[in-house]
DNA sequence: GCTTGTACGCTAGTATACAAGTTTGTTGAC
DNA sequence: GTCAACAAACTTGTATACTAGCGTACAAGC
């Protein structure tokens, strides 16, 4: 792979730069459409425009932002054929990873899953979607590297990032979070019954819920997206 | 996804930086290990070090070279590990979709997909190993494009480079090629034929041969490969 | 001879100045 | 009032100067 970012080098600077825009797009503090000035981020940020092109090549790279030459660079529209083979890539790989995770679970491993659900059965009680998402996603990273494919997390990591971003345009309920959860423990349960037709099933249907609700979540807040594939011209 | 590279304006010196550079990676040409200087590297395109920062920092994105702050940039060593994670991934991918275009293919698809083994065929006649290789890569295109998840195609060439990187170590006798043609005419007639579990079983086994040769590649050049994992501590 | 301190040259990281091009607002003529 | 031409204010792309850190060679001291 190297799968992306994992072997990069960078200064804290360029750190700073590129983890604040990439949440703020994510989280939608930044709105697809809206301009971004290098000049005005170097300022806003107190480095010169070197460290600001870094980052913002980094997220055009990664698909976040569109640099239009002479002209600006604006945060770039969610597409929804980029979410749907976001979708593909994620569920086709872990699908595929979570059978073999099945077949090589050890105790010590076990016990680790039932660690991040436990994790998550706190959250859920909490009602903390924060916690409950990171508990889930150290588990999904578990679960990879269970399959003996650690590598392959940074690579869902990356197509991930354009579910998330949906994702993030709503509110999570405490009724999702449960519905989450039970997804997991079944997946959890089948995995440690090392019955991988079972666990796939179970993760199958896990991620096909999430996107379902992505979908929704789409289907209310078209504003946002754009759905025309990438403009071969451009 | 956006997948990698596919939503980058570049100008047209960072481009021939770019590609120039990933050629000479690919190739051989520059061998794990060396050395670069972005100074230097600016001074021999007559460039300045803006545009030549810009192809480093995304070719080490692409796990091709390695900087060092203050020390140096470095042709990034062939880690097995990555090798073995891409076919993973590619194994994984495409023989999902390969099922996909089975489902789906038409007849104009149909042809299309003949022209590829033509070609292909015209290609081992002649002993063109280039020649093969890129109606190779068309083909494998095409059948991602008929599964309806052209995207796709770009992460594979992606994960897919790391492979041709140990691939061009060495070169293809007139054996292999036809070999690598008759697996092609099997995943076509099976495509065909709509045989979704045969197509991919033929697909399985034709990335599963492509890889073994390149692991014997591997075998008789140990000298290029780091086969330890990343050092977390870099 | 071996170790250690030091100075020099190299690197990438950063800051800034300049060039090329687009958009936009304004101003003038019709 | 409308439209065209022009100019000013943006944008990113590029080039260059400077900074900070590392590695090595070399010399001084033990």
């Amino acid at each position: 792979m190297p799968l992306p970012h994992s072997a990069t080098a960078r200064g804290p600077r360029q750190h700073d730069v590129y983890d604040t825009l990439r949440h703020a797009i994510l989280n939608g503090d930044l709105r697809p459409g809206e301009g971004l000035s290098e000049t005005k981020l170097a300022a806003q940020f107190g480095v010169s425009r070197t460290p600001v092109r870094d980052a913002v090549r980094r997220l055009s790279d990664d698909g976040f932002l569109r640099v239009v030459p002479q002209v600006g660079t604006f945060v770039a529209p969610i597409q929804l054929t980029a979410v749907a083979d976001s979708q593909f890539v994620r569920e086709t790989l872990e699908c595929r990873t979570i059978r073999l995770a099945a077949e090589r679970l050890d105790p010590v491993q076990a016990s680790a899953l039932d660690r991040h659900l436990a994790a998550q059965e706190r959250a859920v009680a909490a009602n903390d979607a924060a916690a409950f998402f990171a508990a889930d996603e150290a588990m999904h990273a578990d679960l990879i590297r269970i399959a003996g494919r650690p590598a392959v997390w940074n690579l869902i990591l990356d197509v991930k990032a354009q579910l998330d971003r949906v994702r993030c345009l709503s509110l999570e309920s405490a009724d999702w979070l449960a519905m989450i959860f039970d997804q997991h423990r079944v997946i959890i349960e089948r995995t440690r019954a090392r019955d991988a037709d079972g666990a796939e099933a179970a993760m199958r249907a896990h991620l096909r819920s999430v996107f379902d609700a992505i979908d929704r979540i789409a289907a209310t807040n078209q504003e946002y997206f754009e759905d025309t594939p990438a403009d071969p011209a451009r």
